[in-house]
RNA sequence: GCCCGCAUAGUCUAGUGGCCUAGGACGUCACCCUUUCAAGGUGAAGAUCGCGGGUUCGAAUCCCGCUGCGGGUACCA
């Protein structure tokens, strides 16, 4: 990339706030941030909230939120100020009127009186031609708009199109793309409400802002030309552009809330987090060579660049994000990290009523303990409180099926004959000592004539009721010596009283 | 309709004229490890590089045409 005119480099993401932070912004806003931080550039956040119709309240607070969520900071806008404020669209509308004032003095833009039924009536009437808007206002004679103003009509202001002509530009991902402005409406610049439309309040910020570098979805390439006229016809240098490619549903359309989580809230409530998200976001679209795709965000700041983007849009795959949560979980995440970020799941869960265990404290310990035994079968921070309950609660749930596994030739007899015998061996010793468990007990089942793996299954299930389980002697050892006593007793009582039951 | 963009396995990608009998990853399947579930290891299936023409001794890579898919076409962003 070739700097501009000073040399430094100035990005900026500029979401409207209609709602949550979409992941294909944030895919974005990603792209913007690495390749800033990669230059050592400046990034800016601006608010674009012109359109007061679609505003949503929350969004305002949760955007910005969302983005620091992911770690992705910002060096001018909201909360932090800068040079170049305000970072508010809304609170520029006197800007944007004034530089709309410029443009029609220079003969570059025109009112236009036209209401909103007329526009629509020759919307239908031109529908195969490739301009709508039939220019009806474009060359009014000054006395025809003192009468429409006489009567109370507020304008729009409409940029004038040239008649002909091509517009070419450079997109620092795709290369040259070239429009005929035969095929360009007049487009409005200035609304009857006083606010600017995005093109206008876009094009004037990122010329007032100093942005060097604009980096934006595909979806913007049909209103470039546009936008590049715009800076012409203020005589200002357009900065240097690029088009990311967009994120599609399983459908191959634009990714959108009806193929399901979209917004960085809802992935964060999922219990995704925010290093794999923006790991999984990176190697969308970029790639650093043909093998590596686990980058830590210092690795993705120092190899990302430009021109290893690719401009081919790519399908969201929820499954890969999932297995890429789940390595960050298994195998990246210290444990105290893995446990800080599960506390608010569990707590969430009703398992810390008098509030989550401080680090230091034996109940820290223990969770981290547990969490060690189960992290490399949680894919997401929000299945933890169902895998770990069992440690948090006495009370097991028991069933005929899991007591009593088929699948292990178990029968109630054998159970009820081995459970106490089980109890006994363990009694005998300490389940802190996991090898001196394990030879004891693959003694007993020798002793009991029963397959190791039965034995084990056995007792598995009566000190968890799962039959899926971290290792039985982890477990029973982070469980502790008093409990599966008492957990092998309980099983063996639920089984006696239970028992008529199965018989029938 | 018109304008624009994109095009390597189901998905994300590597590849810029010979290193490609097209590499990696997710997913799928099998095997190994193993007390269960995972994790891990090994391996397999899966792509006539969208199609058709060229250029070249040689093309996924260059040229032309076509097709498909997507995006835009608002007093939304």
């Amino acid at each position: 990339m070739t700097a501009t005119n000073d040399g430094a480099i100035r990005t900026r993401f500029a979401p409207s706030p209609t709602g949550d932070l979409h992941v294909g912004t944030a895919h974005t806003a990603l792209f913007n941030w690495l390749f800033t931080r990669h230059h050592r550039g400046t990034v800016v956040l601006r608010i674009e909230d012109t359109d007061r119709k679609r505003l949503v309240e929350r969004s305002l607070g949760g955007i910005p939120e969302a983005l620091a969520w992911l770690g992705i900071d910002w060096d001018e806008g909201p909360e932090v100020g800068g040079p170049y404020g305000p970072y508010f669209q809304s609170e520029r509308k006197e800007i944007y009127l004034e530089y709309a004032e410029r443009l029609i003095a220079g003969g570059h833009a025109y009112y236009c009186f036209c209401s909103p039924e007329r526009l629509a009536r020759v919307r239908e009437e031109r529908a195969n031609l490739p301009t709508k808007y039939d220019r009806h206002c474009r060359d009014l004679s000054p006395a025809a708009i003192a009468a429409a103003r006489a009567a109370g009509i507020t304008p729009t202001v409409r940029f004038k199109m040239p008649l002909e002509g091509q517009v070419t530009f450079t997109d620092a991902i795709r290369g040259e793309i070239t429009f005929d402005v035969r095929n360009l409406e007049d487009a409005i610049l200035i609304k009857s409400d006083g606010y600017a439309l995005y093109h206008f309040a876009n094009v004037i910020d990122d010329k007032l802002m100093a942005i060097s570098h604009i980096l934006r979805g595909e979806d913007w390439i049909p209103s470039a030309p546009l936008h590049l006229l715009l800076y012409r016809a203020f005589g200002w240098e357009m900065p240097l552009i690029a088009h990311t490619q967009l994120l599609l549903g399983p459908d191959r359309k634009k990714l959108s809330k009806r193929h399901g989580a979209t917004s960085i809230q809802e992935f964060r409530d999922n219990g995704i987090l925010p290093e794999a998200l923006v790991n999984y976001l990176a190697i969308i679209g970029w790639s650093w060579d043909d093998k590596t795709e686990i980058f830590s965000r210092d690795e993705l700041i120092a190899k990302f660049d430009l021109d290893r983007v690719k401009p081919s849009s790519a399908i969201f795959d929820h499954q890969k994000l999932e297995w890429m949560n789940g390595h960050y979980i298994n195998h990246l995440l210290t444990l105290d990290g893995l446990t800080a970020r599960a506390l608010p799941f569990l707590a969430g869960a009703g398992l810390f009523p008098r509030g989550a265990p401080a680090p230091g404290t034996p109940e820290y310990d223990y969770l981290t303990s547990v969490l060690a035994l189960e992290k490399e079968r949680i894919k997401r921070l929000t299945e933890i409180p169902e895998a770990v309950a069992y440690f948090f609660s006495d009370e097991i749930a028991y069933t005929q099926d899991v007591l009593v596994s088929k699948k292990q030739k178990l029968t109630p007899e054998i159970a009820l004959a081995a459970l106490p015998r089980a109890r006994e061996t363990l009694a005998a010793g300490d389940v802190a000592d996991e090898a001196d468990t394990e030879a004891r007990l693959t003694a007993l089942a020798g002793e009991l004539g029963l397959k190791r793996g039965q034995l084990f299954m056995l007792i598995r299930a009566a000190l968890t009721g799962r039959t899926a389980t971290p290792g039985l002697f982890a477990l029973m050892r982070v469980l502790g010596q008093e409990r599966c006593l008492a957990r092998l007793a309980a099983a063996e009582s639920w089984l006696r009283e239970h028992r008529q039951a199965a018989a029938d």
